[in-house]
DNA sequence: TTGTACGCGTTATCAC
DNA sequence: GTGATAACGCGTACAA
């Protein structure tokens, strides 16, 4: 291994010379740079990220740490994760991958990425003693990273009234979390706004779920409307009964999902959805935890991403 | 931060003691053991890493590299990624992708998995100094870790037959990989055993060019046949045209997908499908690259993880 | 069985 | 602007 001594011995230059080469060249003049620059490049010298993470009392670990029950197969996460990956790039650091809870203190990191935060365990991160930041809104006053679903189903009410569709209608999650009262209170100011009354039906984040909704409710829905989904799943699901009633897409009805990954492209005809930018998030994740790391754990605040609504079949 | 010294005054020993008492706890008389378990308790004490690394010309990190153009949203990897991060928990690993393949050489790291290798990178890992073993199948001798494809479409196809279906169509994925030929040998060799005439069609992996595939052929196609998909996508898209084209399935035709990841779970009917083992090979690829780590690069051989016939909707 | 001295590769500090 | 020295936390080698 090709270490700071050996490339100061070919330059014939201290250590910290060449150090001070890498890590603020400003401080060495252009004649002793330029020989280091050729020692490294003649010896194909690479820093020790180890020794350089011990003296500065860094792992260049981040934890990403998965809180709820994920179904690890969702693409969902992986688009999250990639994006991590890499706004964690640049700084070569590396990724530690936690499921379980109990795990969370075991090892070192610098910081921590946490997704699927629930009130309850709020308690173990106060106990943490590196910074840390979530993706998804948390009710106390922590660092996040979310999508903002209020704009996104807006947007999609409000396109949808405007081309034409005569109502719109939210088919919900049926689950008591932020994002899904956020999503309903998109839909719900858009309507009002336009003197709408707003119907809201919910499920289980199900298609087949969502089919059979479609089936018992399709009589209530008058013609010419537009279903406005809390996922991608929902709308698969609605475009499926649809399709087996015999309704004609988008003439008949509109459907609109929320996410915007993976399911959205494999659906016929192709669905229009309010696409969630994951990846970006992912990366500014990464971006914020290592700024708060270089601040020693000053807050870095809350931000909402506003998702893209991407007009495709099934609306007209 | 506490340290080995701080462990050590505590218990009234020598650092040496703390960390025999850690590593090689057999060295160590009971009694002086149970002091310094008591004391490590008190302190809260959690060894560095990263001082255990720098001593050790360890790193802790594996590097997971994908060199094709992976689509990151396909569930396929993230099954794999947390498959890896399992079998890297118990020795607190972490991971860092890598998708850029100038980046391999940025860094340190203890390891390599490498997926979507072809034979023009070879003169890559050939250059690489630390240990690394394939996910996928390579033409040279290096270690590997592969879904056994013709075991499973030789099931797939035995199994149609056995079911009743009088014949059995391969469609394929118009590509010229490995997994593509071994897909395609498992079926040809299963029909040649029943004195079948092989029929394969190949077209892109999307769902709707299956849709379109079928379309143009199901006249030359035999009533009662089952169509052997080279993946879940393809098999979607086989399901979709015939669906549209009034065909009944099971009863009429037949599909089998292959893959088992997500897809098959959206779709409906419930796909009949060839499930990879995708988490299990990922776990299987960090135990075994860790195992190459220990025993400093020596060769782990070749794995074929067969896969698993799952029956579900659309298969008699 | 236990303890001492040193080294791993790097950077901060303080002289020069 | 440059270099010598100590320090980061831990483990190996050797001595006691």
């Amino acid at each position: 291994m090709v270490t700071l001594s050996d490339v100061a011995k070919e330059a014939n230059v201290s250590k910290m010379t060449v150090s001070r080469a890498i890590n603020h060249p400003e401080q060495v003049t252009p004649e002793l740079l330029a020989l280091v620059e050729k020692a490294m490049a003649k010896l194909d010298y690479h820093p020790n990220s180890i020794a350089r993470a011990l003296v500065n009392n860094r792992t260049n670990v981040i934890k990403f740490v998965t809180l709820e029950d994920i179904d690890t197969t969702e693409p969902y996460y992986m688009n999250l994760l990639f994006g991590v990956a890499r706004g964690l790039k640049a700084d070569s650091y590396a990724i530690q991958l936690v499921t379980d809870i109990d795990q969370i203190q075991k090892g070192n990191a610098d910081g921590y990425i946490i997704t699927g935060a629930r009130e309850y365990n709020y308690p173990i991160f106060n106990e943490l003693k590196k910074p840390f930041i979530f993706f998804g809104e948390t009710s106390s006053n922590f660092d996040f990273v979310d999508t903002d679903n209020r704009y996104g189903t807006s947007v999609a009410t409000k396109y949808a009234l405007e081309r034409g569709y005569q109502d719109a209608v939210f088919i919900g999650i049926d689950v008591k979390e932020g994002f899904e009262y956020a999503r309903e209170y998109g839909y719900l100011a858009s309507m009002q706004e336009r003197n709408l009354e707003p119907k809201i039906f919910r499920t289980g984040n199900h298609s087949h779920l969502a089919e059979k909704l479609i089936d018992e409710q399709i009589e209530n829905i008058k013609p010419n409307t537009c279903f406005i989904c809390a996922s991608d799943r929902l709308a698969i699901g609605v475009c499926r009964a649809l399709s087996r009633l015999n309704k004609k897409l988008p003439e008949d009805y509109g459907v609109i999902g929320f996410d915007g990954v993976f399911l959205d492209q494999v659906s016929n005809p192709q669905l229009t959805t309010v696409k969630q930018q994951i990846f970006k998030m992912g990366d500014m994740l990464a971006q914020l935890i290592l700024e708060k790391i270089k601040q020693s754990g000053s807050a870095q605040g809350q931000t909402y991403v506003k998702p893209e609504l991407v007009v495709r079949g099934t609306t007209k």
